[in-house]
DNA sequence: CCAAAAGTGTTCGCCGTACACCCATGA
DNA sequence: TCATGGGTGTACGGCGAACACTTTTGG
């Protein structure tokens, strides 16, 4: 394929790993997807779902290949997060591993996909020991994900397509660990003009009702390139 | 050193770099340092100063190594940026390279070393083509940069031990491309009690001359800790 | 009729922002 | 004495934070 000048030559290659921190939300807390391990070593202890960099792939494409492979989801919002790299990380060989962090829609996965590779869903606060470096990932995406609710809907991505305020609200109290006001927290997220109204109401989570909304997606997408601050204080 | 089971060896190694982007500071504004290539391919041509990551070494470690080969310098603020991974980014080989972000002061590293290495500084308005994805790379660092001189103490980094505040403001202005109010840059960094006016003047810049401060060193290392919050605003 | 969750406005204090004049000095 | 950059205080507006009562409806 290329040519491979000599200074090349002088360096030890390595396999390159990616490991995804995916994420999910339902009406019992913020969520983790994680998997029983198929391989050795440590096989049969929870992982991250993860894979090796193909030959012809970017970091990003194999990401998303690996993310495809345990839920069927395609077009899905995956940030790059860090490259783990201690010598002695992977007991089965030198592995650097670039971790990427997903937000999914727990509703919309593939669960027999999921369940054929031993997925399960575990809430953040009870998250087993991973093998690994497995369980820091999670804790370096978690802040990611604190820091990105500031500046990103992420509940865009969490959220099926019609929710509720008190869903979000749920959501970012999720995110944060923080009881947030009611009043402040919904004239903060409709100022934005991003949610739409709907005209049904979701009665699941009380005899009252909640309006339904959605995002306007024109809206969010403006916002997503021209950076954007979500207006929701913590 | 290590078993490799079989499901390893069914996946392709590669190289791993690290590139440095290396930010410093003077009365000419913010600056990178580049570096003439001195191997093929794209010999001769500006780049990033990199190297690869060797076997028993985390990338770090690596970053460290090669910024060190460079300047001379040791201890210096350094960050993880972001692993480039399109499959042909380096003509020569697959590499796969995580790039570093580094902030030193201009005036404490090692001059010839970083000469005999054909490194020069360019102004950030004034950055030549730099060879593969380097430019990018730049690009993403400054995004950083801009983002942690909210909530980092960027300023200790890359101004000398005793600086002036118009120094330091100057420094702020380069980062943000904006011009900002002294009186209220001035109450702003000052009601952090991070600063220690010192009893001397700097006349370099002007007829009056402006007092020196320093860091307090302890004040400064409590707010990396913790989290912080910077209060210039932009 | 009552329990349980949804929905709704106002007030206050602080912080970010805008703004103009005097000071010290070397040439 | 004047040109140049350094140093200082105040007033206003808007935003974040705190806070309590009414509405709906299924059981």
């Amino acid at each position: 394929m290329v040519v491979s000048p000599d200074i090349y030559n002088l360096h030890q290659p390595m396999l390159v790993a990616v490991d995804c921190i995916i994420f999910g939300f339902d009406e019992r807390g913020l969520k983790l997807l994680a998997v029983k391990r198929q391989m050795d070593p440590a096989r049969g202890e929870w992982s991250l779902m993860g894979g090796f960099l193909g030959g012809n792939e970017s970091l990003d494409e194999a990401a998303a290949r690996i993310l495809h492979q345990l839920t069927g989801l395609t077009g899905v919002y995956m940030d790059q997060l860090y490259a783990h790299s201690h010598p002695l990380r992977d007991p089965g060989a030198r592995v650097v591993s670039v971790s990427y962090y997903a937000l999914i829609k727990i509703s919309g996965h593939n669960q027999e996909q999921a369940k054929a590779h031993g997925a399960e869903w575990f809430k953040i606060s009870e998250i087993p020991p991973l093998i690994f470096d497995h369980n820091e990932m999670v804790e370096m995406a978690l802040q990611l994900l604190r820091r990105q609710a500031k500046t990103k809907p992420v509940g865009f991505e969490l959220l099926p397509e019609k929710f509720t305020l008190p869903q979000l609200q749920a959501l970012y109290e999720a995110i944060y660990q923080k009881e947030l006001d009611r009043r402040n927290f919904r004239k903060n997220i409709q100022s934005m003009g991003l949610l739409e109204k709907l005209a049904e109401k979701d009665k699941a989570g009380s005899r009252k009702g909640a309006w339904l909304y959605r995002f306007n997606i024109e809206k969010y997408e403006a916002f997503k390139n021209q950076g954007f601050f979500f207006n929701v204080s913590v």
